[in-house]
RNA sequence: GGACUCGUAGCCUAGCCUGGAUAGGGCGUCGGCCUUCUAAGCCGAAGAUCGCGGGUUCGAAUCCCGCCGAGUCCGCCA
C-alpha cells in the first residue's frame, strides 16, 4: 500500500517537473517534514544554477494535488519536497486491504525461484549451543522470510559424519557406558568430551582413531552401523531443541553420502584438469588468482579427501536443486572463499553465504570439545523459569497449565527474539544477566501488544463498515507502518535481513502501545473504526512474529 | 605478518549496501502516569567529538584512503 502512495507522489513530482530531466527519489523524513521527502532540488541546484529552496519553493507550487487519492498536501522546506498523506482516504484503502487478505497480508509474489537455505549443521558431537542457536535461530527466520516474500525455499541441515569428531564419539561409545537417562545429545557431549582427553592421553587410541575413520570411508558394514547410530542418536536431542524453538529442516543430508557415491572422486577429477591444480605428493589448487593467498588441498598424501573437498561435491549436487544460500560461522569465512572459487573454476554457480559473527563467554571462546559451552536447552530452559518467575507475580490467580503455557512462549520469543534483533555481523558476548532480562523492546514486549490488541477485539467485533474520523498522530504513525509491512518484508527477503523485520516489528509495537495509551478504542465515538484498526494491527503483528518465528500469546 | 568483520552515550543496539533537514531505540540513572480496553505498558529529564586523521561532495555515521583498537581465520582438522 505504501508503495502505490509513493508512485503517487513520484508522479506529482515528475508531472511539475515537465520536461527537466533528473532523477526523483524518495525518502521517510523525521518528524515533523511530512511523510515522504524528495531531496530531488538538490540534484537539480547545480543544473538549474539556483538554489535548491527556490527550486523546491517553485517545484512544490507546480504540484497540483487535486486530482491524488493519497496526497493530500505538498510544501517546500529547506531545499525539500514534503509530501503529507490523506491519511483518512490511506487508512480506509489499507485497513480492507488488510482485512481481506489476513495472514496473506504482506505476502510477496511467487518469484519462482528455487533456494536451498543450508543452516544449523552442527558436527553430532554434543547439543547446540547457543552459537549453534544464532545460526539456527538466524537460518529458520531467513526461510520463513523468504519463503513469505514468493521464494520457493527447502531448508536443509548438512550433517558432518565423516570428521573425526564423531569418529571419537563412536571410539569412546566402545568403552565408556552412555547415560541413556540423560537427554542424547548431552549424553554423547559426555562422551564426546571424555573420549577427547582418552585420546590425547594414549597415543595408540590415535592410531585406533584413523582407522576407524578409514574403515567408515570404506564402507565397513559394522562401523557404519556404529556411526550412523552414534550421529541419529545425538540428532535426536538436537531436533528436539529445534522443535522446541520451532525449527524444522526439510532435509537432513549426510557428509558420507558424497564419499560412497563417488561424487568426490568425480569433482576431484575434473578440478585435477584445470589450470589451478598442482600436483606432488598432495592435489591442491592454486587459488591465488582468486586472492586467496591459501593454496586448498583436495587429496592428501595417504589419498584421501579433506572436508572442503567433499564438500565441493556437495555443493555440485545441490546446485541442481536450486539456488543455494549457506548460513555459516565466522570461522567458515576461508572456507567459503575457497569453496566458492573452486566452483566458479568449474564454472559452477557460488553460493551466497549468510556469516554470522560468534557469541563468546566473557571468558572466552566456547569448544564443545572441551566441555566449555553454554548449550541451548539451558539458556531456554533459564528464559522459560525467568518468564514463569514474571507470569506468577502478575498472573498469581490463573491456572498452573495458563502460567505454563505462557512462560514456554515468552520464553522461546524472548531468545529467538534477542538474537535475530542484532545484525549477524556483530560479535556478542554472552552475559546471563542480559539474555534473561526481558528488556523492555523485546519479545514480551511484542507478544504484549498483540495480546493486548486480542484482548480489545475479545470484548467487541469489529464491524463491517466503519467511517473514517480525522486521524490523531497516534493512529496515522500506525496506519504509515502497517501499510509499510509489505515493503518491509520484500527488503528483509532481498537483504537476507531478518534483523530489519525486527526493527519493524518494535517500532509497530511501539506505535500500538502508544495508540492504546492515549486513544481508547471501546469508549471511543470512533470505536468503529478503531476496532478495525485494532484488527489490522493485531493481524501484521500476527504476521510478521509469525516470520521471526515467535510465537504469539491470546493473552499473557 | 596477511585476509575478512566490527568500532555509534556508563553498557547494548538501529541506521551504513542505495550520502540529505535536529543520529532512532533499549538497559542503567532521575522524575511522573493504574476509579478508564491487562503498567510485560506510557510520558518526561540527563547522557553521543557516530574510534582517530585525511579525501570526495552543495551535503558524510553512511562512499574512498591511511592509522588505531577488538574479534575471526590463515592444519595434508572438520
Amino acid at each position: 500500500m505504501l508503495s502505490k502512495v509513493k508512485r503517487e507522489a513520484k508522479e506529482l513530482l515528475l508531472k511539475a517537473l515537465g520536461d527537466v530531466e533528473a532523477e526523483v527519489t524518495l525518502e521517510e523524513p523525521r518528524q515533523g517534514y511530512g511523510d515522504l521527502a524528495s531531496p530531488v532540488c538538490f540534484t537539480l541546484a547545480r543544473q538549474l544554477k539556483k538554489p535548491p529552496a527556490k527550486i523546491a519553493e517553485e517545484l512544490a507550487s507546480r504540484i497540483d494535488v487535486a486530482g491524488a487519492r493519497f496526497i493530500k498536501e505538498v510544501k517546500a522546506l529547506n531545499g525539500f519536497i514534503n509530501f503529507y498523506f490523506n491519511y483518512e482516504a490511506l487508512a480506509e484503502a489499507l485497513v480492507e486491504e488488510i482485512l481481506e487478505k489476513g495472514e496473506d497480508y504482506g505476502k510477496g509474489e511467487a518469484k519462482g525461484e528455487k533456494i536451498i537455505l543450508e543452516h544449523t549443521s552442527a558436527n553430532p558431537d554434543g547439543p547446540l549451543h547457543i552459537g549453534h542457536g544464532r545460526n539456527a535461530i538466524l537460518g529458520d527466520a531467513l526461510a520463513r522470510i523468504l519463503r513469505f516474500a514468493g521464494y520457493e525455499v527447502t531448508t536443509q541441515y548438512y550433517l558432518n559424519d565423516m570428521g573425526k569428531q564423531l569418529a571419537v564419539v563412536v571410539l569412546g561409545l566402545r568403552t565408556l557406558e552412555l547415560d541413556r537417562a540423560k537427554k542424547p545429545d548431552h549424553a554423547i557431549a559426555e562422551v564426546y568430551v571424555k573420549a577427547n582427553k582418552m585420546v590425547e592421553e594414549r597415543e595408540e587410541l590415535q592410531q585406533e582413531l584413523s582407522s576407524l575413520m578409514r574403515a567408515y570411508e570404506a564402507g565397513d558394514e559394522r562401523v557404519v552401523e556404529e556411526f550412523k547410530s552414534a550421529a541419529e542418536y545425538c540428532l535426536q536431542g538436537i531436533t528436539a531443541t529445534l522443535e522446541r524453538l520451532g525449527i524444522s529442516h526439510d532435509m537432513i543430508t549426510w557428509e558420507s553420502e558424497f564419499v560412497r557415491r563417488g561424487d568426490v572422486d568425480e569433482v576431484v577429477e575434473r578440478l585435477r584438469s584445470t589450470k589451478y591444480a598442482r600436483e606432488d605428493d598432495v592435489l591442491y589448487l592454486d587459488l591465488e588468482e582468486f586472492g586467496i593467498e591459501k593454496e586448498l588441498v583436495l587429496r592428501r598424501s595417504d589419498g584421501t579427501y579433506l572436508y572442503a573437498t567433499r564438500d565441493i561435491a556437495h555443493h555440485l549436487w545441490k546446485a541442481k536443486l536450486g539456488k543455494l544460500i549457506n548460513v555459516w560461522g565466522a570461522d567458515h569465512k576461508l572456507l567459503a572463499a575457497q569453496l566458492s572459487a573452486a566452483l566458479r573454476i568449474l564454472g559452477e554457480e557460488e553460493p551466497e553465504f549468510i556469516i554470522y559473527e560468534f557469541i563468546s563467554l566473557p571468558s572466552g571462546r566456547m569448544s564443545t570439545r572441551k566441555g566449555v559451552f553454554i548449550s541451548l536447552d539451558e539458556l531456554i530452559t533459564e528464559a522459560v523459569f525467568r518468564a514463569y518467575e514474571e507470569v506468577a507475580k502478575r498472573r498469581g490467580d490463573a491456572s498452573e497449565e495458563f502460567k505454563r503455557s505462557v512462560a514456554e512462549k515468552v520464553g522461546i520469543a524472548a531468545v529467538r527474539f534477542n538474537i535475530v534483533k542484532v545484525s549477524p555481523e556483530k560479535a556478542m558476548v554472552f552475559r546471563w544477566e542480559e539474555a534473561l532480562d526481558f528488556e523492555r523492546q523485546g519479545g514480551p514486549f511484542l507478544q504484549y501488544a498483540y495480546a493486548r490488541a486480542t484482548r480489545i477485539l475479545e470484548k467487541e467485533s469489529p464491524p463491517a463498515s466503519f467511517e473514517v474520523h480525522e486521524l490523531t498522530d497516534n493512529e496515522r504513525a500506525l496506519v504509515k507502518l502497517l501499510a509499510a509491512f509489505p515493503e518491509v518484508v520484500e527488503s528483509s527477503a532481498k537483504q537476507r535481513k531478518p534483523s530489519m523485520l525486527a526493527s519493524y516489528l518494535l517500532e509497530l509495537a511501539t506505535a500500538f502501545h502508544r495508540f492504546y495509551m492515549f486513544d481508547p478504542v471501546l469508549k471511543s465515538e470512533f470505536k468503529d473504526f478503531r476496532l478495525n484498526l485494532v484488527n489490522a494491527t493485531r493481524t501484521v503483528l500476527g504476521n510478521a512474529m509469525k516470520l521471526l518465528g515467535m510465537p504469539v500469546l491470546e493473552r499473557m
